[in-house]
DNA sequence: TCGAATTATGAAAACATTTGCAAAACTATT
DNA sequence: AATAGTTTTGCAAATGTTTTCATAATTCGA
């Protein structure tokens, strides 16, 4: 329908029109304090006319940054990614940054190739998700140069810096209040650590603890449930209606938490009277459930930011490269969920 | 640390080590079956010494296909549009494409300044979540020929295919149910509407059709809530604790929803004895809170799919264009949160 | 074993920019 | 009004590919 003008304007469509050279014009873009203001005026009326867009990929070529970031997740269906990953786009648009977006589903040869796609656009910074990769995901990205943040989840040494929480700090301190209550027959539900080193970290680190005060969590209380309310709740109304139920349920994350109150209120027992449920995350909802749940923060936000501060960064200064690791540190939020076993 | 190979590697320097031309190389990603197996295992081999990765900037130079396509959206931050592009990456991710995400927070001059960079970037196609833009929006789109969706709300006519649910349907089927059921004294809650034209359509046809019916709703009983759990379980709990408070709520979306649950159990009502109250969205975890939310079902993850497949379909065969509109129907979802009113 | 037909490869132009260098156009100074 | 100095602009080369066209290498039939 639109009046097509037989071609794209470029750049020296633009001169023509403004009866200047292609070089008056990208300096018109790039170094606009080099023209007169006549003539800036004359470029700007032809920019208008023509309707000209940059060409971003005939600027790259020249080693010029392409103002893109990838970003590698594992899913946007977890809304707490969903969180990081709004937090730091916003904080690297703001520099003027695009974000290249893609997720891989827990399968890490699918992360190699897509670390693969993100270089191929010449993005100027890759963030991953979490601190576990293929070695050759790692290799890969030594040989090109460009910065790389480990975004979600935090350790003392890691390949690249890593900005997060740490998830074994998490798991340890929601063990450790659970403990405190004084409870002793506890049930964990965790979802499937395969491919995903947080789960892991977190479920290994809960159950030390507990073995640490001599609590055995015996097999068949030690829950493995996806991450998914419905399924959580019917695996916690199973497990919470047998005969001798737990006292305490601590689960990975606060979707298990919350499908294990609804599982618990469905089997007719009330928390934190009967049972006392507890998650990790601190997710959006997880303070306004009924009951509120005991959980521990994983600021979801402030991590998003502060990988976006520190790639933008690294990009915009390579020089002060080898950026820092940074903790997020984790907090015990106690709710209504969590109370003394009744006796 | 690692060995910088001084320059990073381009198509001649592999063609060097392979003793070939850059023209083979070229061939040998674009039309490997031009060339001979013995050149190409050279080739094959130079390649991995090498180190190369290709150019996706210098191909897309020549008018060849970027190979990304820009998602405009609102915020990650609500967990259904954290779907939506889930799927849609999902499904765009298999053929091929790699995609460009930013949102614009509700903010029309956002929207426009992100949709030039995506042209900046030369994509090969758009996403826009809605049906209402600026008009320069759909000017400048107009002018670029490149195709574009609109995702997540239907509607007969639009600027460009829309691919999403009609929303004026799911609130008439809401309101219609909660008719349906006998209620009379009815309350409603809904999101700020300001650049939000889903919201705003929900909102006009709900009253409608309450009005039809020859219900009004008092002012008093308008609720504005912004889309959180804490802010609408609060406002809920406010309403319920007047004295002779509504018979039923609807809600302009889950999150409210089941904020409103919360709040008129914090209120000491039961629902839906007392209350009933409903949503629209089927959030995800809308099933299993308890009560189990009524509401109407926007088919999130099919939206996105079918939008990925429509706007690959219109890139990789642009003979086809003008794609057509699709409807992904809501479905009413009746659960356990209303019920007629007692009476 | 030769020439024709076919297949594989290379040279060079093209793509949309940026940039170093040099020329042109101004200003200021005398 | 001429010169020196400064500011503004244009030319041409460069960037990393793809592609057209031409040439070189191979295969095949006689």
């Amino acid at each position: 329908m639109s009046v097509n003008k037989t071609k794209k304007a470029d750049i020296v469509t633009v001169a023509k029109a403004a009866r200047v050279s292609a070089s008056t014009v990208s300096r018109y873009f790039n170094h606009p304090e080099l023209l007169k203001p006549a003539t800036r005026k004359k470029i700007d009326s032809a920019v208008r006319r023509t309707g000209y867009i940059r060409n971003r990929a005939a600027q790259t070529i020249h080693g010029i940054r392409s103002g893109t970031i990838g970003v590698l997740i594992p899913t946007l269906d977890h809304a707490i990614f969903a969180e990081v990953v709004q937090a730091f786009s916003e904080t690297v648009e703001a520099q003027g940054f695009t974000i290249l977006l893609a997720s891989h589903g827990y399968d890490l040869q699918r992360e190699y190739a897509i670390l693969r796609k993100f270089l191929e656009h010449r993005v100027d910074g890759v963030v991953l998700t979490g601190l576990d990769h293929d070695e050759a995901v790692f290799q890969l990205l030594d040989s090109q140069d460009i910065p790389c943040v480990l975004m979600w989840n935090y350790a003392a040494q890691s390949r690249f810096p890593a900005i997060g929480a740490d998830n074994e700090l998490a798991g340890q301190m929601i063990a450790a209040h659970v403990l405190a209550l004084g409870h002793r027959r506890i049930a964990c539900m965790f979802p499937p650590t395969f491919g995903n080193d947080r789960a892991l970290a977190r479920r290994d680190v809960v159950l030390d603890t507990l073995q640490g005060a001599g609590v055995e969590v015996p097999d068949h209380w030690m829950l493995q449930t996806v991450y998914s309310i419905s399924e959580s709740k019917r695996d916690a109304q199973q497990l919470l209606s047998q005969a001798n139920p737990p006292t305490a349920l601590i689960c990975g994350n606060d979707i298990l938490a919350t499908g294990a109150l609804y599982g618990a209120k469905a089997s007719g027992l009330s928390v934190p009277e009967d049972v006392s449920i507890v998650g990790i995350g601190d997710f959006k909802g997880s303070s306004d459930i009924e009951p509120a749940l005991t959980t521990v923060r994983l600021p979801a936000k402030r991590i998003g930011q502060e990988a976006g501060k520190e790639l933008a960064m690294a990009i915009v200064d390579p020089s002060a490269r080898g950026g820092a690791s940074l903790h997020c540190a984790p907090e015990l939020i106690t709710r209504q969920s969590s109370a003394a076993p009744a006796r």
